[in-house]
DNA sequence: GCGCCTATATATAAGAG
DNA sequence: TCTCTTATATATAGGCG
């Protein structure tokens, strides 16, 4: 769809990946909204981005799928559970974005101004390694 | 997007908005998957058609955020909750694990049989990194 | 209902300003 | 970056078996 085809994986251009995101998520809203109203079908998306931004769609009478087999404490708020899940959720994407940088997979969103550090800092790692070994 | 246009708003006869919905449910799960694979981004959708029936598509990493501020749905059970965070911390400790062997925080954990494994994983990366810089 | 088909409507990748 | 454009790629409405 566009002037050319692209392979389904991931957009390594973090420019190119954050426009087509944007485009891709207008798109999936507006077709999730079609859907829901054309077929009367009760509806719930949300979308995280990379960045950790959120959107979601949902029709008046959406209700989430019950999972069963898990135990669960008689007494808690709900309040401090969604809070304790916004903070792992920080703090998985921000493991997740460190482990990119050091394992050399999305070389192409680091500036060129931390790739010396980068490279030390490998470079220390290796020679931790190295002194392990012996 | 077909041989005729239609207007948004709920198809009337029973037989068509049937086949719309397999139609469209189908397009959107693959727009939906499309979106998670090429941006990286987490999506959880849920589709409840007219008769009751319910399909779903999910990243895997894909965890529920709230906001704080953000009022909580009533509709949200704990049970699942307690899953979600159950995933989300055996994912964070795992990433918090490879990040240790990654910077040799904790060189004493890592069996001498993967140090030379862990060695060469290094020098590929320091060997993207100065390839980046050229 | 499910596949398959085909003309048409939409979505969107890549440019341009 | 952001918006607008436009050539292409996709989605899908309406049919048929």
């Amino acid at each position: 769809m566009g002037r050319g085809k692209i392979p389904i994986k991931r957009i390594e251009n973090q420019t190119t990946r954050q426009v087509t995101f944007s485009k891709r998520r207008a798109g999936l809203l507006k077709k999730t909204h079609e859907l829901s109203v054309l077929c009367d079908a009760q509806i719930g998306l949300i979308i995280f981005s990379t960045t950790g931004k959120m959107c979601q769609y949902c029709t008046e009478g959406y209700r989430r799928q019950k999972v069963s087999g898990t135990c669960i404490p008689e007494h808690d708020n709900r309040e401090h559970l969604y809070n304790e899940l916004a903070v792992l959720r920080k703090e998985t994407r921000r493991l997740q974005l460190s482990m990119r940088r050091y394992t050399g997979e999305d070389m192409s969103s680091i500036p060129f101004e931390e790739l010396d550090q980068l490279e030390h800092e490998l470079e220390r790692s290796v020679i931790k390694v190295r002194e392990r070994k012996v």
